[in-house]
DNA sequence: ATTGAATCTGAAATTCAATTTCAAAAAGAG
DNA sequence: CTCTTTTTGAAATTGAATTTCAGATTCAAT
């Protein structure tokens, strides 16, 4: 199963950074995992109470921080106030449309899109995120 | 000149909603177009306190808000906390490349890309922003 | 197992921009 | 001029992000 590798990545990124692997840290990984959606810090720390009301809401952002530099989540910043984070690990990058209005959006890959999206980084010298 | 027009534009939006022609707002308004940057809220208070002193930064906040309602200004978000504003009156619709780390950008426009997200946001009832 | 050092945690404090409040000032109507 | 409405701006509030710090936990070496 995929979520192993995913893992292992994580794992291997505390390794790494010589970060210690603790139970904290396995349930909000698990949890954020777990979902599909893109979450806010408040939103996650809700979902990782529920399996550990010990857990608080730093340990949630900094492990959310964590993940990022693993490369398994990613910011995503839609226009509100709230910073959200959605899976990258395992998911192409892709746009977002997102309504002005009430904030709904959908998540949209469109592949000659993204080649030219692509090609227009390059030309300038930035790495496509 | 063109910012007659837009002078234009915004007294015809000020009307339209009973609000005045203060000399607070046309000043704002007078910075905020002399310059092609993406000013902040407090970037472009400190620019037209150079003007007027007396001006407060709350009047700036809100003038942006009438310029954005009036389609003369554009919020736009890179990654960081504070909002920022660019001219849209005038200024074909366009992407940024930010960079992740120290926040330089650059504004590019791509015929192919904007055809594309066109037609993205039109398959999925949005209006491109 | 014990100790000592380093890491991790989480409640609370802090920060900082965004936004609201409210009383005074300015503008408009009569 | 007087009354009413709008506008203004200093100050207060909000809310999420981030930092602080003391206590808890883990680790490594005995």
């Amino acid at each position: 199963m995929k979520k192993d590798k995913v893992m292992d990545l994580f794992v291997g990124y505390l390794r790494e950074k010589v970060l210690q692997i603790t139970k904290q840290r396995e349930e909000i990984f698990r949890c954020f995992l777990s979902t599909d959606t893109h979450l806010s810090v408040e939103e996650l720390y809700s979902l990782v109470r529920k399996k550990d009301p010990k857990v608080g809401q730093t340990t949630v952002f900094r492990t959310l921080k964590l993940l990022c530099e693993a490369d398994i989540a990613k910011e995503v910043d839609f226009g509100g106030r709230v910073k959200r984070y959605e899976v990258k690990y395992g998911h192409k990058h892709h746009d977002h449309l997102v309504c002005t209005k009430c904030g709904e959006f959908i998540e949209a890959v469109d592949e000659r899109i993204e080649e030219l999206q692509d090609k227009l980084c390059k030309k300038f010298g930035f790495i496509p995120f």
